[in-house]
DNA sequence: ATATTATGGAGTCATGAAGTCCACAATGAG
DNA sequence: CTCATTGTGGACTTCATGACTCCATAATAT
């Protein structure tokens, strides 16, 4: 139950490209501010692409940026992009207990923990986080 | 972000234990019952031993009881004697980023659905699993 | 005494996260 | 046109961890 690297790297790529959601974003540059390695980052990239969540161009002066604005984007989206279908369960022993005299007393638990979780994470968007950013910025510069 | 195998098992077998809370059960009418590899179920009953949530006797007429009534044990307690510590987030790239210029956008996400996946894991209690689980089978059974 | 039950710890196996490498494709600048 | 730059696709490696297995040992009821 730990958020991966790989997603911390997605995320955290997207709010820095989220600054000027406009601008084009090399994976170099993005690289090297975020001090995510390079390789790795272009794998990430790539899902991201794949999603949907950014256009890509290549070429020189090619890059990265936004297909939506930064609160159009929320972390479930990129939750999924990266990691697939959230699930915490995968029901276990299907065959002999569960599926013939008794359903599992667990699964009502994990499902309304995943709800409340997925529920959390569609109500954060890309803004929401930059706009934590910037205040804690502002209160470390006084 | 997973419910383990492990964690499953363990729950399964002191839901099954809540059942006749005062008697005591063997290693090896749990693992049959519940469909736990005998081995595995060990290593398990062990740790749950060890965190206080069941007692264990040794010897012939030996095997294991709740410590606690089923409304006395929630699932942070399972989850935690199994898991350890519940933590989403290492704090990654310490050093650098976090640290220096700027700080993390993303933990306050986090921890909100930790918080709120505590909650709910206090909240439920092994009574309230033993309650599903007789209402499902009362339900299949007419 | 002995069979029964739990304890402790080492060892195995498979899977997946995290990361590396490299050959290839697109493309803007000179 | 060509060449340097930037992204794409996929194979491969490494390491940690979950999910076991095995065995030798300790306690204890009969």
């Amino acid at each position: 139950m730990q958020v991966t690297k790989t997603l911390d790297y997605a995320v955290r790529s997207l709010t820095y490209m989220g600054h000027q959601p406009v601008e084009k974003h090399s994976m170099k540059e993005i690289s090297q501010e975020q001090h995510i390695p390079l390789n790795y980052l272009a794998k990430i990239m790539r899902r991201l692409v794949k999603k949907g969540l950014v256009r890509s161009s290549v070429g020189p002066a090619g890059g990265y940026t936004l297909r939506k604005l930064p609160n159009e984007i929320n972390l479930r989206d990129i939750y999924e992009a990266i990691e697939g279908e959230i699930r915490m369960v995968e029901c276990m022993d299907k065959d002999s207990i569960c599926a013939l005299y008794e359903r599992c007393p667990q699964l009502p638990v994990w499902d309304r923990i995943q709800l409340s979780m997925i529920k959390i994470l569609e109500d954060t968007t890309l803004e929401d986080m930059l706009r934590e950013r910037k205040t804690v910025t502002l209160n470390q510069v006084n």
